[in-house]
DNA sequence: TTTTCACTATGATATAAATCATGTATCTTT
DNA sequence: AAAGATACATGATTTATATCATAGTGAAAA
């Protein structure tokens, strides 16, 4: 990990909106004041499980992994983030250490602001808490409800909404280098690497995708819509 | 539905100090003026899957089942609530309207406040929004936890845990009466009907638990609480 | 450069769970 | 009280997915 010492102020920054959108001029200042931010090299752990929680984390550029270690042993990812996403704000308001790790999976620049200056501004901005509040709302919202649409899908169904996901969602085009491996793809759609495999190879075969090593295309997005959708 | 007209000061109210511990006297009027209290009888719907979320629930007595319905018409529940709940609060403040549908599975007693008034003395009063945000994220994180443990165990270790959920969670007896069927149980821990009752029939085979119809008892906790945790 | 190791790949086999089928018991409705 | 619906119950069969086995490939390490 890398601290840049060149930030930018937080009322210029492309995400500002998003939460910071209603700060005064006294606010920002304090928000920035309590700021860095930081470079992560691919695979490289921005938070451990059972790291203590002390700052507000979200992302600037890149792509992270949440992930969980179960007693077998195996690695569970619980989410994708990308660029925009407010990485660990589900559990800090909750936790004392995180409860699941955090890693980059492309090089990542994340802001990281002090949580107790974070907290101030909550108690003292009632706009803005409530703006956190919709924020949360939102996020464990999606998750939950990403959980149970995965759940009622079979592998394919669950192969093509992640490959839809990559492709509409974080690189917003048809031909992209997947980020992670196989392995991490079935440990985020709950699935065995050699069925995820096995998939892929199924819908290279179908003319449904392109697959030269880690780059991907979506040949006929039409065709994984529906299996996306119907299971 | 019926609305009760003797309703208590939320100043007495056995669960006061979980959200609205540290209101002013103002602030208290202003959230008892806003409420009223609902009883619903079991099998009762609250809310239902479109209806416009236009206050704040939380749970006084009984038990109800959050509950959508997938693609199929298959019914899934979510979770099911108990005394002390705060039965929408996940999604009250993102949404228009109930993503889910809030039925009463035993007789009920609900607390409704009218989010308008719960928002604003939320502006008003930060250290009451920073609790709302870590209520929130208890909440969520209980709901993300338990899908993510559920998802790794078989059904032996599914119904065991809902089993000892009643049991020691809700009713804090080894004894007591199932308040739903076998197939919403199925529905709540992601199995068919025949595969719940079928584990429920081999578990009291196993002299693991007693059933009388609606009736369970809890004869070997401790094997119980194993086949729980290793799945 | 060779060795090692994780990743990709595919086929065969095993198994957990869903589905199908059928019957009884229990609760509702008329 | 009879009829219909829903819940409970269990056995047989099918199916989706995990597991096991084996091998090629490419990248990192020695």
């Amino acid at each position: 990990m890398r601290i840049k010492n060149d930030i930018k102020n937080c009322k210029t920054c492309v995400y500002r909106q998003m939460l910071f959108g209603n700060l005064d001029d006294f606010e920002y200042k304090l928000i920035n004041d309590a700021r860095t931010e930081q470079l992560y090299k691919r695979g490289e752990v921005i938070k451990n499980e059972g790291d203590k929680v002390e700052s507000f984390l979200y992302l600037r550029k890149g792509l992270v992994k949440l992930f969980k270690t179960d007693k077998r042993g195996k690695e569970q990812i619980l989410s994708i983030n990308k660029p925009g996403d407010f990485v660990n704000l589900l559990t800090i308001f909750s936790k004392e250490t995180y409860k699941y790790g955090i890693e980059a999976v492309e090089d990542t620049l994340v802001c990281d602001v002090d949580l107790e200056v974070l907290e101030h501004v909550i108690s003292t901005n009632g706009d803005f808490a409530k703006r956190v509040l919709n924020r949360m709302s939102k996020i464990s919202d999606e998750i939950i409800e990403n959980r149970f649409e995965l759940g009622q899908k079979q592998l394919r169904g669950r192969v093509a909404t992640i490959l839809l996901y990559f492709a509409d969602d974080v690189y917003h085009k048809q031909t992209f280098d997947l980020p992670i491996t196989r392995r991490e793809i079935g440990e985020l759609i709950a699935m065995t690497t050699e069925n995820t495999i096995r998939t892929f190879s199924e819908f290279k075969r179908d003319g449904l995708i392109d697959i030269q090593n880690r780059t991907i295309s979506i040949l006929d997005a039409e065709r994984l819509k529906a299996i996306a959708k119907s299971g």
